[in-house]
DNA sequence: CTGAAAGCGCTAACAG
DNA sequence: CTGTTAGCGCTTTCAG
């Protein structure tokens, strides 16, 4: 569409449009509607009163010079990005997916883009060296440790608003914070193996520094005293979450002779080299020992027997996480704490009920220590 | 830390800075170090040179001031947002991922951004709907079909730049595009069967308005004329990348009496479907019938039987893509057609070799038609 | 309901 | 090697 624009003055203007090619500015737009610059910026962002035609002739205006207004421009002039960001430690597991997605249904429709980052840093090393920060973000949300307390602080200091997701701020910081049931949801995993018939249950616990391990493994240890079962020391080892390193564990737990009727892995991975290791020494699962896991991995439902699990509503806490940082971001308050429930996935590997596969329960709500 | 200036005014004036508390300014940085706000961002940008001296104690003000450079003001004043944007019709798979962590490492260390979109619109709806654009982005990574043939038809008319992926763009555009080879996959996979003695090789398209569906069609119509075997047309259906779908063929094939040693599908997805159908039917896979698939999913090495199928370099390509945005932003010139490579992936429901799992081949890059 | 003026924080283009 | 002058495109006052 080619547009011809006369302007009446003492030499004869002729300005050539080819409408949309260029990059119109908002004053391109008001010229071509006849009002201020302010005007059209109400229109756009509803914020003062713009008269029916007027508005008419402004959008008018807005399509034949297929007009983008400039983020950055707006950023700077309203002291706003519009902009969130996400960092995540690494980018290697659909869950992660989940939680984007969450994240994304949060800001649907609400003008708002999602940056993206994952570990690494860069730039000069003294500019305080965030990827994402009050430079081009309103806020943050932050999945366990992608960013180091140090960083933390200071963008907290800032009054940065930031929601971390499974992950417990330094105590004194008042970092609203997204967590999900770990303790809980290993309670009723032990629970539900004692009603299995088990009672001797092993522990494959993960890492001590991880903050969902050190719950899970709280669980376990509470059910069984619940439960009036002694905890068997040797029986509690750490595998890392790594597949490898379960295996091992197990192996040797077999060969010692050590007594056990279920595994209980702290998360899926382990989960599958227990069921590797007790396969391989012969034994079934779960008839001879039941193995379950910890997060419901992708794989879970896949391998042989389909692993009996606990799951935790990963999409969710991508929502509740954004819509926390919202709050935060428009001055409101927002919940310190936000704990969502787990449910445990009974399939075939924990033993009886394997009927009843795929079958789950919810459990209510309860505040973690 | 607390810092006190006094400044030599008329009336003493007083300022008490919480350093790194408060968003400090390029100008506050530019005081501090007692040089003008010009040289500090020479010194931010590598743009000129700056005296050693000089340089540290601009150094020592950043630090002290916790100073972040807003994107915002700098997108505006050098016309440049420094992030890409990677468009995603949707984020339901591990491949997707890989895709991202490609992008990432290309843009690793270069100062630059990556804002995510997938699928969604938002805003006024006469503002041209992008969420990601020339507004916020420098360029734009389009996955398939992230983005309508009219979006990107107006964006290049902007000479905004754009890589495409998985996608041809229209032939009037020259828009530079990452693809795999199709053809040249699927050519390879039907070679190997034939050659672990399959003659009756079955073919469950994809849809017909899917550009990968169209190539891996090709290449199959390709291999079996290549290989002297006549096209049995009963034996090529569609099955719309779906898994009931792919089942509900085959099981009709093989209730209305066709012949078949081989069945390759699509996709890994279809695939599946195939396999479940003939086990159903009582046949085993691969003895009586072999079935292969394409994409090589996450789950295809742990079904039964483990999947042979066709792998494509799915990071590289993110990784290739992101680097020919690159190239379009700095105003260099990037190669129209970037044609990665597949390999096949010989597993055990292809039948033969099957002690050979895992094992991969390499073929030659080729131009599609 | 609309407009004018000022400035957000930064960098380009020139000076020196 | 460093500083000055102008904006970038938008929104915020504050006036009508």
């Amino acid at each position: 569409m080619l547009a011809l624009t006369v302007k009446a003055n003492t030499s004869l203007e002729l300005t050539v449009t080819y409408a949309g090619n260029t990059n119109a500015t908002i004053d391109d737009v008001a010229k071509r509607a006849h009002v201020s610059a302010m005007t059209v910026s109400r229109y756009l962002n509803d914020t003062g009163p713009v008269a029916a035609k007027t508005a008419q002739r402004i959008h008018a205006a807005i399509v034949d010079l297929n007009y983008i207004p400039h983020q950055g421009a707006r950023a700077l002039a309203a002291r706003k990005t519009n902009t969130i960001g996400l960092i995540l430690p690494e980018m290697n597991d659909i869950f992660f997916f989940q939680l984007i997605r969450g994240v994304q249904q949060a800001i649907a429709g609400q003008q708002i883009d999602l940056l993206l980052y994952s570990a690494a840093t860069r730039g000069k090393p003294d500019v305080l060296n965030l990827p994402l920060g009050p430079h081009n973000t309103d806020g943050l949300l932050v999945f366990t440790d992608g960013l180091d307390e140090t960083t933390l602080r200071r963008l907290h200091a800032k009054q940065f608003p930031i929601v971390m997701l499974y992950r417990t701020p330094p105590a004194d910081l008042e970092i609203p914070t997204v967590l999900i049931e770990n303790r809980q949801g290993a309670y009723d995993m032990v629970t539900h193996l004692v009603r299995c018939g088990h009672n001797r249950i092993a522990f494959l616990a993960g890492s001590a520094d991880n903050e969902d391990a050190v719950w899970r493994e709280a669980g376990y240890r509470e059910a069984l005293a619940a439960h009036e079962l002694a905890l068997i020391s040797p029986l509690c080892a750490s595998a890392d979450f790594d597949e490898a390193a379960a295996a091992n564990v197990v192996t040797h737990w077999l060969a010692t002779g050590q007594e056990m009727d279920a595994i209980f892995a702290a998360d899926d991975v382990s989960a599958h080299g227990a069921i590797r290791a007790v396969q391989a020494a012969g034994l079934g699962v779960p008839d001879d020992i039941a193995v379950v896991g910890f997060d419901d991995a992708l794989l879970s439902q896949y391998i042989d027997p389909p692993l009996t699990t606990v799951r935790a509503p990963t999409e969710e806490a991508g929502r509740r996480a954004a819509a926390q940082l919202l709050r935060l971001i428009e001055g409101d308050s927002a919940e310190l704490l936000t704990l969502l429930p787990t449910e445990i996935i009974i399939r075939q590997s924990c033993g009886w009920l394997s009927s009843n596969a795929d079958t789950s329960q919810n459990h209510p709500t309860t505040k973690p220590d």
